[in-house]
DNA sequence: TAACCCGTTAGTGAGCGTAA
DNA sequence: TTACGCTCACTAACGGGTTA
């Protein structure tokens, strides 16, 4: 005996419980794709912004932030369509978005108008959401996204007033996690203008009776660091590393598609050995941040290129991993960085760098509170991070 | 004939190897 | 140590072919 699928997802409103019905996408929304930017006069006074597939990474799910304004009202996308890339890789990313004004978009990019009077377009949003642009879409090649793949899609939907009610319930989630990411901006702010204020010492510390530290003093790196990165001549084993300039020190075959050096075939002799409370970076990169602290890794090796060193005792850790993140430091990696088509930062240069020196007490005060904003920030992420689960999870279920 | 499809090329950024 | 070139991943854009 076959047993008929119940047209109705797991988790549902206790208000419903009529089947839900079983639709072709093309017959409830109008397709449009965009167009190439030559086809429009771009202007400062513009009526209507001009997004591209590259703006869906910086905008939020109603909010663009264009740098093109045209008065073209040539293939005008409506309001509240649902937009998302057409190809490429941003289909493997999912960027999906709402138009919350009549705009113009790129012909990399594709728009969905739905028929108000059956499909709730917030509920196609979260639909889409939930089955992911690279699944209904061609792979083979570049991925890409056609109106054959749009036309014949089947989905099942509710009720108006049901699918109008599980995109409240989820958009009341989006906000939990917009006004997170909200608050993890302002406190990145707050962090980044008071170590501004610390290392201008308009902020000063005190001891522990209540009297200032005494006066800073302003020493060259050279002095404060010795130069490390022993060659792996043995050729042993070790973890390969390299360093990226949002985590630091990251495995390898993380950053380069599972495959490191050695499974490369590359001569690893010639790497460098890091031992733990290892500063190392990439001269052609520490512009952009390519800076790592090993911490408490130890014995593992990086490319010969990178610049590796330990601080002296005058120095904590601690400190110049918070100073390595200041503005003036980036400024001075500017500043002493040479070459031609690339600028580089090698160490004889970097040991030019002059930077403030507390004694080892106030930089360790100063080290602990700047920690603390780290710890705080990162609780709010752990949220950010909760949430996203919850809301996953939610769209998992919530969905025929 | 306009709209759509899609192959292709150019450009950019990130990270690394290697010859001189 | 230094400077350049390579690879990979990705986006932007052109333009010729196909389809409705």
């Amino acid at each position: 005996m076959q047993i008929e699928k119940k047209l109705v997802p797991k988790l549902r409103f206790r208000e419903f419980s009529n089947d839900w019905e079983r639709v072709r996408l093309g017959k409830l929304v109008e397709i449009k794709s965009g167009i190439s930017p030559s086809s429009y006069n771009f202007s400062e006074d513009g009526k209507y912004p001009f997004i591209k597939v590259e703006e869906l990474n910086n905008c939020e799910k109603y909010q663009f932030q264009s740098r093109f304004y045209s008065n073209s009202s040539n293939n005008l996308i409506e309001f509240n369509s649902i937009l998302f890339p057409k190809r490429g890789a941003a289909i493997l990313n999912n960027k999906i978005r709402i138009s919350s004004v009549p705009l113009l978009m790129d012909s990399n990019m594709m728009a969905l108008k739905c028929d108000d009077s059956k499909l709730y377009y917030e509920f196609l949003y979260y639909k889409i959401i939930k089955e992911k642009l690279y699944r209904i879409a061609d792979t083979s090649t570049i991925p890409q996204l056609n109106n054959k793949h749009i036309i014949p899609y089947n989905l099942f939907i509710p009720t108006l007033v049901e699918q109008q009610k599980i995109a409240k319930f989820l958009t009341a989630i989006d906000t939990r996690i917009h006004n997170l990411e909200k608050k993890k901006d302002l406190l990145e702010q707050y962090k980044r203008g008071v170590i501004q204020k610390i290392f201008k010492q308009e902020l000063r510390f005190k001891n522990g009776d209540g009297k200032d530290f005494p006066e800073w003093k302003y020493l060259q790196l050279g002095k404060l660091t010795t130069k490390t990165g022993k060659k792996n001549k043995e050729n042993i084993n070790y973890p390969i590393y390299s360093i990226n300039n949002k985590e630091g020190f990251l495995p390898q075959g993380e950053q380069f598609d599972g495959m490191d050096s050695n499974e490369r075939g590359y001569d690893i002799s010639l790497y460098k050995v890091i031992k733990k409370n290892t500063f190392a970076y990439n001269p052609a990169r520490i512009n952009v941040g390519s800076i790592g602290f090993s911490g408490k890794l130890d014995d593992i090796i990086v490319s010969s290129l990178y610049v590796c060193f330990k601080t002296k005792e005058a120095l904590e850790d601690r400190y110049l991993k918070q100073y390595l993140n200041t503005f003036q430091f980036n400024k001075d990696v500017l500043r002493f960085s040479e070459g031609g088509v690339r600028q580089y930062l090698f160490f004889e240069n970097f040991s030019k760098i002059k930077i403030p020196l507390p004694n080892r007490m106030e930089q360790l005060k100063i080290a602990s509170f700047v920690e603390t904003l780290d710890k705080k920030i990162a609780l709010i992420t752990q949220q950010i991070e909760q949430s996203k689960s919850y809301r996953k999870a939610l769209l998992q279920q919530m969905f025929v």
